[in-house]
DNA sequence: TTGATTTGGTACGCTAGCGTACGCGGCAAG
DNA sequence: CTTGCCGCGTACGCTAGCGTACCAAATCAA
């Protein structure tokens, strides 16, 4: 059970006190472990995942058994994006990466929250077309951009989700998140650690100084984390602002 | 403006004679040659783009100017995905890679049809869906698949969305859409004409034998398919079965 | 016809990241 | 304390693809 303060998942506490007080009443509070399913790839769901603090992996695995991350969701978002595209089974797997507490929502509570609130079905809605413009921005960055780059990108990304500068994470599972070797995990963070951005002992990793790391970071980063925060703007205008994303600039 | 019957975009298609009749007569068919815009990031759209037998690029451009196409929407799709997700601007650019024709609908009767019918509705976000599931399997293709293989794919899907086996296409162009170098395409082009899978000619490929091409291409041409195969269907069950996507399987 | 442009073949040295493997130290369980 | 495992550093040869460049053929414009 919730009490009817802010509970850490940011599309939910976007929600007025009297729409916490009606809903959160309903809801579950449970705690992840690493490795804990959020979604089955090809199941039926019946609920919706909301981070508190948790840090939650979508994945794609090929036949030949390669695993690869395609996007990470924390306090910022929820899965499954489909329960508001129509879409009833899981097309992905998503599992706990880091380990924390999320909101768990029956799909039949979250499509009636849908239904009589407007501006939470507004916030979610956006909310799917930021991970959309994420996942594309993502699609593009790895092509482009270098190994530490993106291990920068990952750390900054992943720290905003568990709203605390150190958290468990080893090379071996980054390297998988990444999809590179091992090997090339170790050389980059040993070169962000010697550079100061960041510390690690066995497991831990902990940012030590932001801004170093955002320069060794892409702009995805900052892409990504922009598109998110519009999506979560407080407004009542019809017509928007396009927001301040034009560090992704012209067209080709 | 439009007759009744089919026009060739398969979310405009899969609607009711009825609708089609009460839809069609407001709607625009026309031509685009290559370059043509169909959203400029940044800018507030009025309108949504159905392509019959256009190839519509998605791209993303770095501050350094690297341009890399995200992804690409024929006759199985349309643009912006965002028109649902209660986004009024563009969040990319988006614009023709094959020229043909395109049926360009105003946003208000995009989104007033949307309202009036419950299928159509569901048709569509269920192709946003498919969307975003295809954009995450080529954030993963991206980093785990070889170029020829890449490239394979990409001829397979251009020739499903214009409906031909021959359509134009430089090796310049295409190693934009792949990201990589254009010495590269033509060492992969070669290959797949060696192979007797396509030929080609001045700026024109032609796929000469299906099941050699998709032997060359990875397994995400299939996923995809398949995928927007699915959110198509023609059926009104409330649970759905999921869909022949198993080919990629398990979780990490 | 002539010249200019587009398209694609090919070659050079180079680099990032691969696959693999081995060793070492920290840490936990017995 | 000992044993074993996990997390990490590091090293080897290797390959795909890079950046660049130059040339030939096809096509187009004048």
């Amino acid at each position: 059970m919730l009490a009817t303060h802010l509970c850490g998942n940011r599309l939910l506490d976007a929600r007025s006190d009297r729409d916490r007080e009606r809903m959160y009443p309903g809801l579950q509070v449970r705690s992840m472990q690493r490795d804990d399913l959020s979604h089955q790839r090809g199941a039926i769901f019946g609920h919706v995942d909301f981070p508190i603090d948790a840090v939650l992996s979508v994945v794609v695995t090929f036949l030949n058994g390669d695993v690869c991350e395609v996007g990470t969701v924390g306090c910022e978002g929820f899965l499954e994006a489909d329960a508001v595209l129509d879409v009833d089974y899981a097309r992905r797997t998503s599992y706990c990466q880091v380990a924390g507490r999320i909101v768990r929502m029956p799909l039949a509570t979250f499509r009636s929250e849908m239904r009589s609130s407007a501006p939470f079905a507004r916030t979610v809605r956006r909310n799917v077309s930021a991970r959309l413009f994420t996942s594309e921005v993502l699609t593009a960055c790895n092509l482009k951009h270098a190994l530490i780059e993106r291990c920068a990108r990952w750390m900054l990304m992943t720290r905003d989700r568990v709203g605390r500068n150190e958290f468990p994470l080893t090379h071996d599972l980054l390297s998988i998140m990444l999809g590179v070797r091992r090997a090339g995990v170790s050389m980059a963070a040993a070169s962000l650690q010697q550079q100061g951005a960041i510390s690690y002992r066995r497991g831990n990793v902990t940012v030590r100084d932001d801004a170093l790391l955002r320069a060794a970071a892409c702009e995805c980063y900052e892409a990504s984390k922009d598109a998110y925060a519009w999506s979560l703007r407080d407004d009542d205008v019809e017509i928007d602002v396009p927001p301040n994303e034009d560090r992704i600039l012209r067209r080709g």
